[in-house]
DNA sequence: CGGTGAAGCCATAAGGCTTCACCGGTGCGTTATT
């Protein structure tokens, strides 16, 4: 049967997109693949499809749980019976009965962490895979060194011989995150499929200020006066609330967004502004994978992203229906102060090696260290981590080269401020790319106008919005209660 | 590191000034405790 056959047949499409077909055959051959696609552009279906003609299981090593369980549903509700998503959302019964029963499902959803333990390592060790797939595959350099060092391992317990391919996907990467990608999945000379990442209908702008309270001022003026819906990157979890509440009061529909909410909040939230009853989210960078909105017209950046990686992820949720779209970075003198000091400061310091020597030499175990309140949870994996690859000098020099690289990458971001020349020019060419066209209103550089993107609000225009069933319902139950 | 805001200081009182404490992201899994 020919792909497309297979394609019309469980998908019912009639065509592939572009790069779906060579990254299909590629793993059909047995070859890796590192492909970033752009957003919406059929990621999902680079495995699926692969998964109907293997006979064997599909390994997707996912990064959140509700990514996977989005998907699961999804698949569900294409009658797809024969998938399960192996993480701490089941109960010990249901877990221990997956893992006994994973050679028998067609799709397997996994978390780096729960891909590491024993039992799962021993059940995958028996059975044979047919593809494993590493969805959003950035993550491996993003939160890898610093945050989740379980994503640095996957390469080592996945990298048997005689595995089968493995595919990397993302929407976007930087030739650093690339290399790292490449690297910690030990891939063998990779085919890469990688797409353009410059995106014409994003329209960069820039605003430089003095203070942080000017920004605000401009912020709540530009937001009440132009046309959602949009995003509000900041950097810290209180900035989200005082800022929508601030919005708020200016009549625009809003919420906060962040990893210290209730994951139902979280959840609810994010449905409210995908299906339009909120116009605006004032978030961290918690928001926003797995985040399948087309209609976004604004990225606004409060606060310096930490690196341009980020910053592409973060603006790239624009505009994916392909109309106008504006993203702004806004900058006040000192900003990259904080963006620095954040980045580095949940980190485990040379103190902390020393410290995790003295417990080993005592026979104590090292994760003492976070009852005893010496360092936090995350520091301490990321400690754990380095003291079992390299020698402990070596985990010191390790730990300081990272430091400076999270430092490197702010300056790497505020290039894009200070410098006057193109900034999608700058973005394109970081990615290691180089711009074909320049669009009409480029960039802030190119002489961008914000009111030739972005609709200005009609005075006319009532500032609360017509209530949709959701908010009808709400107000009645609260009318009974 | 740096911005912010509350408290303290002065002493005609009031408001202006200094000092100081506080705060700052991303998620998995597991488990002890309300």
């Amino acid at each position: 049967m020919k792909l497309e056959d297979i394609l019309n047949k469980y998908f019912g499409y009639s065509a592939f997109r572009p790069g779906q077909r060579e990254v299909i055959e590629k793993v059909l051959d047995g070859k890796d693949v590192i492909a970033l696609l752009p957003t919406g552009m059929g990621k999902s279906l680079c495995y699926q499809l692969p998964g109907y003609i293997f006979d064997k299981p599909v390994l997707i090593v996912s990064p959140l749980l509700s990514l996977m369980q989005d998907q699961v549903d999804q698949m569900k509700q294409f009658k797809e019976k024969r998938v399960v998503a192996l993480n701490s959302f089941l109960n010990p019964m249901q877990k221990r009965a997956s893992i006994q029963n994973l050679h028998d499902y067609r799709f397997i959803f996994i978390s780096p962490e729960m891909l590491l333990q024993e039992q799962v390592q021993q059940k995958l060790n028996s059975m044979e895979l047919s593809l494993i797939v590493v969805d959003e595959a950035h993550c491996i350099s993003q939160w890898g060194f610093d945050f989740r060092p379980d994503y640095l391992r996957i390469g080592q317990v996945l990298g048997k011989p005689n595995r089968p391919p493995i595919m990397a996907l993302s929407a976007t990467a930087t030739q650093k995150v690339l290399g790292d990608i490449e690297a910690y999945l030990n891939m063998d000379s990779p085919y890469k499929f990688i797409h353009s990442v410059d995106r014409p209908n994003i329209h960069l702008g820039k605003m430089l200020f003095q203070g942080r309270e000017e920004k605000i001022e401009w912020i709540l003026d530009h937001v009440t006066k132009t046309a959602g819906p949009g995003i509000i990157y900041t950097q810290s979890r209180l900035k989200t609330e005082s800022l929508s509440q601030r919005l708020l009061q200016s009549g625009v529909t809003t919420a906060a967004y962040h990893g210290g909410m209730d994951p139902l909040d979280r959840q609810f939230i994010q449905q409210q502004f995908i299906d339009g009853s909120l116009d605006w989210i004032v978030a961290t960078n918690a928001f926003g994978m797995g985040v399948h909105k087309q209609n976004v017209r604004q990225v606004i950046h409060e606060s310096l992203p930490s690196n341009m990686a980020n910053y592409m992820q973060e603006i790239g949720r624009a505009g994916r229906d392909g109309e106008d779209s504006l993203a702004i970075l806004l900058y006040a003198e000192g900003d990259e102060e904080l963006a620095k000091f954040v980045g580095i400061d949940d980190y485990p310091v040379d103190a902390h090696v020393d410290s995790y020597i003295s417990y080993r030499s005592r026979n104590e175990l090292p994760t003492s260290m976070i009852h005893n309140g010496e360092i936090s949870e995350t520091a301490f994996r990321v400690l754990d981590y380095w003291m079992n690859q390299l020698q402990p000098a070596d985990v010191k020099q390790r730990l300081s080269s990272m430091k400076y690289e999270k430092m490197r990458a702010v300056e790497e971001v505020m290039d894009l401020i200070e410098t006057n020349t193109c900034m999608r020019e700058q973005l394109v060419h970081y990615f290691g790319q180089t711009l074909e066209n320049r669009p009409e209103d480029c960039c802030q550089c190119c002489g961008l106008q914000y009111e030739n993107i972005i609709r200005v609000r009609e005075i006319i225009d009532a500032p609360s919005k017509e209530l949709n069933w959701k908010r009808r319902i709400e107000q009645l139950l609260i009318g009974f209660s």
